[in-house]
DNA sequence: GCAGTTACGCTACGACTCGTAGCGAAAGAG
DNA sequence: CTCTTTCGCTACGAGTCGTAGCGTAACTGC
């Protein structure tokens, strides 16, 4: 279903695609979301605009993907043998990419888009979101062969439960990094990460585990 | 400071700002974040396209303002008498205002701009933001009166808990609405307040409570 | 080698939006 | 009554969108 019959007539450029997502990046970079045009990008990627219209519908469509492509090549889950650790680990990784320039300025806003566009939400859901999520899934497994975490009976509350801890990890740490304006450092992913494991009535005040007085590094 | 001295000349009316606020959000509704333009919104409100330009720099702000009047008029924090059910209330009252067509479609994008606006970010901070982010502080200091929460020395880092569990509320709920699209309910609110309460190694299953053992080991 | 098919670069186009300028008229302040 | 500012209106240049048409380039199957 995906590379249907195109055996015949002259192949798509795998150059021009590199090319044209790269100058999306770069254009985002410079310009931010908003001041990106297909014209510009095409100018930069040294293609014709024609050329772009080919492969994607719109600039929303063009910049999921070029964002997915950030994510890809920079989205980890390290495996440090402690759920603490991972999740502290994973969530800096987030965040870094999420600072990125052309991440931040495009993101939300595909987002923004994609809720009066279902085939770009879809698109968003595929590209970027759903490989987001399996780091939860991945996590929570290796938790659970550590017996850190209990393992669930029911699927469906698993899957509930799921749900629920990625959008914890990635709404706190988008909200902070896009809507607070706040870098994600070292401190504030330990102390998220306590929160999310121990919780509030645990008496908590958030200082960093071990007592130590709050001074910076 | 802020429009002090406005003696002479013909006074701005009034009515045309509501007009105009009003008819921002209806274009917000039918149309979306993108494809409201300023001319069409002047047209609805019955006013001229000039007038708009007099009191708004551009589409952002004027966007920001009217999303602004959303969440003046709809968020509130009830006093339950109990830290859990008080932010179950709050979560469900920030969903039910960001499930709005308008809200939905254009605080992510007024967000995403602002990466590269200053001024627009100020504008969201002060007009949205940190009107949210009271809440957290006054639900915090029932809290802490009630004796559910240990009241924090250091005011800093005081002010650092506060701002994490903001942006842990606002963004898991931002995310839920906005990203994974899916619906914020009772059930959702209540599994999300009991794990931000009690976290994630006291083995929760999130299950509706009661229902089950947390079988920890 | 040749025909068929598709991608490419290029140009041009209508439709739309932006933000501004200029005008005369309207509404208050002193 | 004069001064000042806002108002509605029209018009404008600049920019962007997405499409269409053209001739050429590249690759496939016969």
């Amino acid at each position: 279903m995906n590379p249907p019959a195109r055996r015949t007539g002259r192949p798509r450029s795998a150059e021009a695609d590199r090319a044209i997502l790269d100058a999306t990046r770069a254009a985002l970079v410079e310009l931010g979301w908003s001041k990106v045009s297909m014209g510009d990008v095409a100018a930069r990627a040294g293609v014709a605009k024609t050329t772009l219209y080919r492969r994607w519908a719109n600039k929303n469509e063009l910049v999921v993907d070029a964002v997915a492509a950030v994510f890809d090549e920079g989205l980890e889950l390290p495996d440090l043998g402690c759920l603490q650790a991972d999740i502290e680990a994973v969530v800096l990784s987030f965040a870094r990419l999420l600072a990125l320039p052309e991440t931040r300025t495009a993101l939300m806003a595909v987002v923004a888009e994609s809720t009066r566009d279902p085939a770009l939400r879809d698109r968003i859901r595929t590209a970027i979101v759903d490989r987001q999520k399996r780091l939860v899934l991945v996590g929570r497994e290796r938790a659970q062969e550590r017996g850190e975490l209990p393992r669930e009976q029911d699927p469906e509350t698993a899957a509930r439960t799921a749900d629920l801890i990625f959008d914890m990890i990635a709404g706190a740490v988008v909200h902070r990094v896009l809507v607070s304006a706040e870098p994600v450092d070292t401190e504030w992913a330990r102390g998220f990460t306590a929160l999310l494991l121990h919780g509030l009535a645990a008496g908590l005040t958030l200082a960093p585990s071990g007592a130590r007085p709050p001074r910076n590094d």
